[in-house]
DNA sequence: AACGAAGTCAACCGCTAATTT
DNA sequence: GAAATTAGCGGTTGACTTCGT
């Protein structure tokens, strides 16, 4: 079993047969594209590499942005954060804060730790239930009540990665949200 | 030029969830 | 319903490159 990079011939085996066949059971995939590798490691370089509309490199300010913003709501959920980046990969975007942005990160928040006064915000939020399939009907006309402070930290300022954008993003979404998986 | 340290990123590993038999 | 198989995820590793001395 060949294990470590791929060679450009291995490439070529397994995107033609991806093209002719599909991108499905991984492990025939690999025994009949001819390649001598296991199903997950095909798996893998078809979906960070191989196929179509995948941005290689140069992350744009926006794109960080984005990333630093879903991190913060998110996270390492990489698959769902990727999953809002057009033609970014899990592994990209994960390899990008582990090398850029976890670093840029703890900077500023050094910097702002001792700079930031704490907010407390003065009444408990209270949330509208929202109805979920499967567990519809299990809590009858409630509220959830909660403590803000048990759920965010604001002991830092969230500046532009604040809960305007978060509230947005959840409206425009909420469906997908709540059927995402894990 | 040489060498070690630090950074980058492709690939692997172990695990869980989902699907199929 | 149980067992086996497959898919997908996040953490980690290690080879390679770049940087600093």
């Amino acid at each position: 079993m060949n294990k470590g990079a791929w060679t450009a011939e291995e490439d070529q085996k397994l995107s033609q047969y991806i093209e002719i066949h599909g991108a499905k059971r991984w492990k025939t995939v690999a025994f009949k594209a001819g390649l001598n590798r296991c199903g997950k490691s095909c798996r893998l370089r078809w979906l960070n590499y191989l196929r179509p509309n995948i941005k290689r490199g140069n992350i744009s300010d926006a794109e960080e942005d984005l990333i630093l913003r879903l991190h913060k709501l998110l996270g390492n959920r990489w698959s769902l954060i990727a999953g809002r980046l057009p033609g970014r990969t899990d592994n990209e975007i994960k390899n990008y804060w582990n090398s850029h942005l976890s670093k840029k990160i703890s900077k500023e928040n050094k910097l702002e730790t001792s700079t930031k006064q704490k907010i407390v915000p003065k009444e408990p939020c209270v949330i509208p239930r929202v109805d979920v399939e499967g567990v519809k009907g299990s809590i009858e006309n409630s509220e959830v009540n909660f403590d803000v402070n048990g759920l965010f930290d604001f002991t830092t300022d969230l500046g532009s990665y604040g809960l305007e954008w978060m509230n947005k993003f959840l409206e425009l979404d909420e469906d997908s949200w709540l059927t995402e998986k894990r």
